[in-house]
DNA sequence: TTGCGTGCAAAGGTTTTGCATGGCA
DNA sequence: TGCCATGCAAAACCTTTGCACGCAA
């Protein structure tokens, strides 16, 4: 894709706007359909991977069966992208987005005593979430 | 699923003996058309659901847009599984066990800041192993 | 003007579900 | 006998694709 057209930026804005969380392709529409702005999924699903491709945006797979999520990425976070976990509670599905150092120290500790280059993008921690938990 | 009935058994056998290699719902209907055993699709996603529950059996998603794999887990392979962890190479697609107290720290960790309790069995770390590392 | 982007509708592939029937315990 | 499991078909679900039209550069 060479153009700007409008709905590619509108696209921009809602992700950047919603930036530190996911979001689905459902979730850009029913957000565009809720405001009045019209834009078809084809469009959305087609400027996602381009963006995605050019390295603007991040997709994750998590599961099969549930839709792919798609996350703005700041020029900074580019950078150091290793202290990004997910978290998928089994129970509720929910899907978690921690950013933290501890867990940062996994990939250390497995890259030094296990030479293994763990990719966080791909790793999900499954489990139950504090809610569910607590039923 | 209380009961043993034939199809879950056959499913099973077929699982066994593609230990060690993922197997999707598609490449077991397929078996079975070939061997010319009838069994429904429902069939084969709900037992493969319900063996995925029972921790008898492990399902991954490699991609979305790809179907569920699925791969038959042996019964060493869950013993103790409080402080085992599965690394999964991306490249080679070996899985790796691992025993180590560090990473047993993660579900602790998890536990107090996040209130997330881990599922070591369920949980497998994507990365890139040694060897392929090399090169 | 050129050709990429858009929108619609339809197709594609995987998984789930409703309902009547069949089979295990 | 009482349920659970099965099978069929259809639906649901997410995503991709074909094609004509629109629009950015």
């Amino acid at each position: 894709m060479k153009y700007n057209t409008k709905q590619r930026e509108i696209l921009i804005d809602y992700l950047i706007s919603m930036k530190g969380g996911h979001v689905t392709a459902k979730d850009v529409l029913d957000h565009f359909r809720a405001s009045g702005i019209r834009i078809g999924q084809s469009t959305v699903y087609r400027q996602l991977e381009s963006l995605v491709s050019e390295g603007v945006v991040k997709k994750y797979s998590i599961d099969i069966s549930s839709p792919a999520c798609f996350e703005y990425e700041d020029e900074e976070e580019h950078d150091d992208h290793s202290d990004t976990f997910h978290l998928r509670c089994e129970k509720c599905g929910r899907l978690i987005h921690i950013d933290c150092n501890e867990l940062k120290d996994i990939s250390d500790h497995l890259s030094s005593e296990h030479s293994f280059s763990l990719d966080p993008i791909r790793t999900v921690l499954y489990g139950i979430c504090e809610s569910c938990r607590r039923n």
